[in-house]
DNA sequence: TGTACATCAGTGAACGCGCGTTCACTGATGTAC
DNA sequence: TGTACATCAGTGAACGCGCGTTCACTGATGTAC
């Protein structure tokens, strides 16, 4: 490999890895192009020649930060708690850690509400990783139909007091989301009687 | 009262009820204030006679449609299932209906992202309005603190289901979020025993 | 090995556009005498 | 009742700014002979 296909390799994996981050932050749309660029250390009119567009690199981000960022939650809480990986998942993910972190680990508080706003190519990116993310997390709960309405209803749950638990970050209701979630989720994803 | 001031007020609640829309439809950020305007039938230049800034207007728009249409749901639900009115609130939020409208029920989708990047006004809005909805919903279920959490778990679960849903609308796994929450949720509202 | 030219990753200024906000103005309504 | 002036809700053009995207250019690297 050539030094200038090296080097145009190396752009190219800080400009997605600094898109991941902002994606992550800011969400999508509040995140530039000029941004971007600046935190992969280059210039503005660099861009169009990795990318075609906005769009297409931030599907790809998209893509790329729920795989790595699921994969990485699933497999330390399969490290860590052998027993009851799901229970881990659910326990990490509430966390004030979490919440309080300024790059959070999960790409889904800042961006749905954009792609909701937004075309296909997002829409689409956004559904096909949710449905692996679902589908490996009733994995982890049993094999039947009904453990994967678990792991749907876990899911929403989970997104759904961090989205709320950060957007009023500071308060005590910000506390009772993230803990309320965390026992009803726990019964959820435990009980496996009747 | 002189048709000046008349003609004033009129305005004023036409720009708030263009505003309530847009901020149901797209949220804070996406509604720039000459669409608001030209909502209300009016045009830019006019706005600052009415509201100091597109943050003020917001943060009382915030305010009050999630008054009026919490209000508006958890009044209706009594009204039509006055024995399980905590159930009915779930059925009517969690359904495709409210999943597909143009203009939904609830602002929480819309603007839950928008609010957790800005400042003070907005979230301190935001919290108190949770905060009142959260209660009005415990008290459909009982007087404990555990009904309390079981109201919080609820909220977050309708609300993240409805989120995932809207953003990936028109896929089976749309439906499936929605389903699956709506029974898990009932199992939550529900469950008076122990 | 050395020279002349070709390639191409990255630069930085410019484009058209929409935004929140300001402001000089207009014209209908209200007030004073 | 009629006239002259004051008020003020709303207009529309302009402001500075940041955005996504384009493009002529630069200069280091690669190739041909």
């Amino acid at each position: 490999m050539t030094q200038k296909t090296e080097q145009k390799q190396k752009s190219h994996d800080a400009i997605l890895a600094s898109a991941a981050t902002l994606l992550l932050e800011r969400g999508i749309q509040a995140s530039s192009i000029m941004d971007v660029m600046k935190g992969a250390g280059l210039t503005v009119g660099g861009f169009y020649g990795h990318f075609e567009s906005k769009e297409h690199l931030f599907t790809e981000t998209l893509r790329g930060t729920a795989r790595t960022v699921w994969n990485k939650l699933l497999h330390k809480a399969k490290e860590d708690a052998p027993d009851a990986p799901a229970l881990k998942v659910l326990e990490r993910y509430l966390s004030r850690k979490h919440r309080d972190a300024v790059t959070p680990t999960c790409p889904l508080p800042s961006i749905t509400a954009d792609v909701a706003r937004s075309g296909e190519p997002y829409r689409g990116a956004l559904e096909s990783e949710l449905q692996q993310f679902v589908q490996s997390y009733a994995d982890l709960l049993g094999p039947n139909a009904r453990h994967r309405e678990k792991a749907l209803a876990a899911v929403a749950l989970m997104y759904g007091a961090l989205s709320l638990s950060r957007a009023i970050r500071g308060t005590k209701l910000s506390d009772d989301f993230l803990e309320a979630a965390k026992k009803w989720g726990a019964q959820l994803v435990a009980k496996e009687d009747a």
